[in-house]
RNA sequence: UCCUCGGUAGCUCAAUUGGUAGAGCGAGCGGCUGUUAACCGCUAGGUUCGGGGUUCAAGUCCCUGCCGAGGAGCCA
């Protein structure tokens, strides 16, 4: 009686009888042996097999395999330290479920382009599989930690009658004769909640047509977004580093082997500890100035004060610390309308980002909400949004304001911080960027 | 939108000053009983991104179009 086995949970029955149901990942032959590479999903093993048991047919017929025809295969498992792995199966026989010729995705070097337009199939290979493994552990990671302080999940509408931040980045679409555009945030809604369950987060795709072509940058990307009732910009910033810890942690623990496939320097991650380090944007200006003068060649450091950070910029504040860094009470002209002022100096808000380290930039942007009706009205006026579609959002000043604050984190970003990697694209099964819309 | 670079075999790339279009991988065939992106031998595989131009001669130089990559700005 042969037993259904994932390769993850091959410890439990080593020296019985099996079968793998699986893709063929490789194959190597040696005259009258042939090593096949199946992997299933949950791993990759070794299954061997000699043409003096297995009968000529089913050996020649296994050795025409093409990589990644999917098979079924049947044998004894065992230990064995020369298998990648540490486990082989010895093969009794295969039943073969789908051909697969001329597969795309060989085992030497491919270009970006040609990858990203067999995403479909680039997903199987071993480096796409951790990522993605990865990132299935961060989203559980979010969703535990806030589920576990008593947050409810409220998810915010896709399709929006206007503008949360204003500005020329939404994408239009058709809605019954009127104009609809794809959400760039689910805040302003997550507010509403907040006022029903006092702390909630959404989660879901946020979409922003900025004509941006750099690796920090998809015109699809996944957003958390917590949002608390009561909470100020240091219960924000607590919230925000303690999360972070918290899934960095969790991902240590539980995706060791990803992490190894993709060769992160693990040090790195067992830094991010809270506190992490705040300082004002004043604070970052004097940094920024000081690099200057004592790095006067240097090309692309030039900053004003007053000016947001630029890429470059945000690496040269982050690069003195060796885990994330949240920057706070930036200028007000630069930040969105909804952020409540500084007391005392009305020319900043309750604003911050975190930076990730190694140049990974910002990963978290996030502030105390506006909670007076008059002053966020007047806000309304100053930024010339149209006061018509934001009288839902201020009836949470009418009936019953309170102060609250939430943040908004880049999943992609932060996963690609974690893993380590270069480019954003790799950090979401099939991205959306301003030159790739398919597969 | 701007700047820089690129487009040659299915893939990754090479081709000297403008002078016969090449290799590795993959594919096909053959060999090998412990391989680790296996290895060894043979074979097939090309409208050099499109259009125009200069020249005895263009993958190579010029003009133009298309596509892509890296970066900037903008942002999470």
């Amino acid at each position: 009686m042969k037993k259904r086995v994932y390769i993850a949970d091959f410890s439990d029955h080593v020296g019985e009888e099996i079968e793998v149901a699986g893709w063929l990942y490789n194959q190597r032959s040696s005259g009258k042996i042939l090593f096949l590479l199946v992997r299933d999903g949950t791993g990759i093993v070794q299954a061997v097999m000699s043409k003096k048991e297995v009968g000529d047919e089913l050996f020649e017929q296994a050795k025409a395999l093409g990589q990644e025809s999917s098979l079924i295969v049947s044998g004894a498992l065992r230990k064995d330290d020369r298998a990648p792995g540490g486990y082989e199966m010895w093969v009794s026989g295969i039943e073969i479920v789908g051909t697969s010729i001329d597969y795309p995705i060989s085992p030497k070097e491919h270009g970006t382009t040609f990858l990203m337009d067999h995403r479909h199939l680039w997903l199987r290979s071993k480096r796409q599989h951790a990522i993605l493994r990865i990132r299935h552990e961060v989203i559980a990671g979010f969703r535990d930690f806030l589920n576990g302080r008593g947050f409810i999940n409220l998810d915010t509408p896709i399709f929006t009658p206007n503008a949360a931040e204003g500005s020329t980045t939404l994408f239009e679409t058709d809605y019954f004769n009127a104009k609809a555009y794809l959400a760039q945030t689910g805040q302003l809604y997550a507010e509403a909640g907040a006022k029903a369950h006092g702390k909630v987060y959404c989660f879901g795709p946020t979409f922003r047509a900025e004509k941006s072509k750099t690796r920090r940058h998809l015109t699809e990307f996944w957003m958390l977004e917590p949002e608390v009732a009561y909470m100020d910009l240091e219960g924000d910033m607590e919230l925000a580093e303690d999360m972070i810890e918290d899934v960095v942690s969790r991902v240590l623990d539980r995706r060791a082997e990803e992490l190894k496939l993709l060769e992160r320097d693990i040090g790195k991650l067992e830094n991010i500890k809270t506190p992490f380090p705040r300082i004002t944007y004043e604070k970052c200006c004097d940094i920024l100035e000081k690099y200057k003068t004592e790095h006067p060649d240097e090309d692309g450091v030039e900053f004003e004060r007053g000016e947001d950070f630029g890429a470059r910029h945000e690496s040269i504040i982050a690069e003195s610390y060796d885990r994330p860094l949240m920057v706070h009470r930036f200028p007000a002209e630069i930040k969105a309308f909804y952020m409540k002022r500084a007391p005392e100096d009305e020319s900043k808000v309750l604003g911050f980002d975190m930076l990730a380290p190694e140049g990974y930039g910002e990963i978290i942007g996030g502030s105390q909400r506006e909670d007076d009706y008059d002053t966020l009205l007047k806000r309304i006026n100053e930024h010339n949004l149209p006061v018509e579609a934001f009288q839902w959002y201020l009836d949470l000043r009418r009936y019953g304001t309170t102060s609250s604050a939430g943040f908004g984190l880049g999943l992609e970003r932060t996963i690609t911080w974690i893993c380590g990697i270069h480019h954003l694209r790799e950090a979401i099964p099939f991205p959306r960027m301003m030159y790739r819309l398919n597969p």
